[in-house]
DNA sequence: TCTGAAATGAGTGAACA
DNA sequence: TGTTCACTCATTTCAGA
């Protein structure tokens, strides 16, 4: 990793749709050195992807969870993350040490959907649940230098 | 929030540098049309912002923690998330029911970095914190429907 | 790995339905 | 809100250092 492609993942971990020419503009690069540099960056995975920021309050799911989860049998191989991939309200799947084997986020629109979130994750990965409600955000998804 | 608003933001949620010709094609808009309602999602913050996303596994940062905090001192009032906002290493911060008062989401380089963390997280928000290290990220960031 | 030039394609704003 | 059109600017490729 080079200080070049440090700058420019920094840049774009700001703000996604900078162009090829500010980020020539802001690193001292021409545009095609950026682009070359971005599309390897790419190709190498160093870039997983690009997303919006969306704020879900306003778009009718105002509720989010984190959902810390267990096996029942704890003999059984545990493929909980395959088992919850289609649904579709799991936003994150982090695998942890310590009590729990995953952590869940989800994003709901009401407590009663929570409820029957629940119900599903249990019911697909064969776990215990133990559910954190987020209150408010005040801030997410920072560029950590 | 209108179908179309909705598909668009579900769209540049999974592809944040999509073109506005390829948002017109996948939603049957004209380029202009979608530009406009782009452009007024930004204006009203329903889109926060654009991100790439990183591996950190490959930019020397492998290690990923969760940190829940709980004041010492209930009695003072809570702005933790001001105190700890210039600790860089924290990518995001929610505030949550429950036992602890907030879970904050770290990346480090080293169970060093992350203990050298720990007493600066304790010192400037006066709290006592519960570390979950993140073993894995079976899938982060999905675009919840 | 970088630059600069040239071609293609996208972003942007105005006029109008 | 939407469309089309015209203009500007960005992206992408390539030759050369």
């Amino acid at each position: 990793m080079e200080d070049l492609d440090a700058q420019i993942l920094k840049l774009l971990a700001a703000d996604g749709r900078m162009s090829f020419t500010d980020l020539g503009k802001a690193t001292g690069l021409s545009t095609s050195a950026v682009h070359q540099r971005v599309k390897r960056l790419e190709q190498r995975g160093v870039i997983k992807g690009y997303g919006a920021s969306i704020d879900y309050d306003q778009v009718g799911k105002p509720l989010t969870a984190f959902i810390s989860i267990r096996p029942i049998d704890p003999s059984q191989p545990d493929d909980s993350p395959e088992r919850l991939r289609d649904i579709t309200e799991i936003e994150s799947c982090w695998s942890v040490a310590g009590d729990e084997s995953y952590i869940l986020k989800v994003r709901v629109a009401t407590p009663t959907d929570l409820e029957d979130l629940l119900a599903r994750v249990r019911a697909a990965a064969n776990v215990s649940t133990r559910t954190t409600i987020v209150l408010s955000t005040p801030y997410e998804h920072r560029p950590t230098s």
